[in-house]
DNA sequence: CGCAGTATTGACTAAAGTCAACCCTAGTGG
DNA sequence: CCACTAGGGTTGACTTTAGTCAATACTGCG
């Protein structure tokens, strides 16, 4: 069930209690298909719900008055891609599927109300936001100071835990995007991009297939990006 | 007071009842003076307590295991800068003072406390650091998908908004930041800095001098940078 | 006065972007 | 069942942007 893919998320940073951990799993919410290549929240919206990454894989982009879109997020399942919406609710960025996903759709209303009741959970949300902050920093780092190469390897390790967590990596991981799509949450072209993943599959450090990415040899990819998991927090009260 | 001037930015976005407000103001802190070029938070310890900076400009550090730092925020006074440190203590950034600095540091317990009490505080703290979290996804965007003279722009047009936020801006604004830092938020060499600057100057835009950015034209400034201040959601509810 | 940190400039290099062609594959419709 | 098409991927040749190296100037302070 969706909202106890959540709650196994919450439950790896947060301690909740039984009451606690029940509500969680009350919440509402509206299950919705969304087709690949769509928005399904839009920049200039008031949020009224949180979505709740289900199965799929979903971009969070930034857009400039000029209509230049850059990704500055990925969400995989298990994500609340938008949980700071229910505190910040005039939204400045897009959701786009970048497959064909799967979402849970949960209302603000509800979030806020379990806040209120919960102090607990209240912390868990206000946690699980500092943690996709601290992703958000690492990628500023990581634009600001890597070349090409590090940069890849680094977004390529940090998939690699976050799907890690959620069950779904053995000699590699899931990742259905495009080299387009890739090329912009990294910021570089597309050509330069397919360059960089040529040379890390003639390397034998990691292959990038279509949907897959295939680990050949992990250390040296953690090398590659200057790569330190600390900042996504696994496991810590 | 230090604290009145927090509530100040927490007022600005979020509806705290009389109550609320004077637990606010009876936080317990002690101040502290940091000397200029000193890390008053280090990578790899376990916070206690938030600092909230009251005079001075801070810059938060990544850092890799390389020992490369790099910028990924900037704190002016009414910053609570590292407020995410409570529920995420670990921490893996700096906080460093780019000018002498005078601080608050408030036990994480208070807050801690303060939240669990007070529901209307909890969201407002999380909507704090929720805005935190949109600039740095602003900052990811911007060192993704512009060139060096856009990201300087937007850097200096960002900064003229939050130093009026705090009244601090007319014709200009203090930034007592050096190239060398300044280069390190934006991603670039301090030489190649060094020459943004210059032609911004000459363009008639904007002037950097050593602890002061003479905003010469605005609006150029602004469609130099593509800066539009939503994401910075001054005074939302 | 002299030093250290900061800023400025020029000449050169390297990294990434641009442009353009071509390939490959999955899906479509005849 | 096959030809066509469109989107994604790959490659080469060339350009542009920013980085590097190194020298020189400025400024505030001991």
């Amino acid at each position: 069930m969706a909202l106890a893919l959540y709650l196994r998320r919450l439950s790896e940073r947060s301690q909740l209690g039984d009451e606690e951990r029940a509500a969680l799993l009350a919440l509402p919410g509206t299950a919705t298909l969304v087709d690949v290549d769509r928005d399904f929240v839009q920049i200039g919206e008031q949020a009224h719900h949180a979505c709740l990454i289900v199965h799929g894989l979903v971009a969070r982009f930034a857009q400039t008055r000029n209509g230049d879109r850059s990704i500055v997020a990925l969400h995989i399942p298990g994500d609340m891609a938008d949980l700071h919406s229910v505190v910040a609710p005039h939204v400045t960025w897009a959701l786009h599927a970048l497959t064909p996903t799967r979402i849970l759709r949960i209302p603000h209303a509800a979030l806020r109300g379990l806040a209120e009741r919960h102090p607990g959970i209240a912390a868990a949300f206000w946690r699980d936001c500092a943690v996709d902050a601290s992703i958000l920093a690492r990628w500023t780092a990581n634009l600001g100071r890597k070349d090409a190469l590090g940069r890849v390897a680094h977004l390529l390790a940090e998939m690699a835990v976050r799907y890690g967590l959620i069950g779904q990596r053995d000699g590699g991981y899931p990742f259905p995007i495009t080299q387009v799509d890739l090329a912009d949450a990294v910021g570089l072209t597309p050509v330069h991009l397919n360059r960089v993943l040529k040379r890390l599959a003639e390397d034998g450090i990691a292959v990038k297939d279509p949907d897959y990415v295939r680990l050949l040899d992990e250390q040296r990819l953690i090398r590659a990006g200057e790569f330190d998991p600390a900042y996504l927090q696994p496991g810590r009260g």
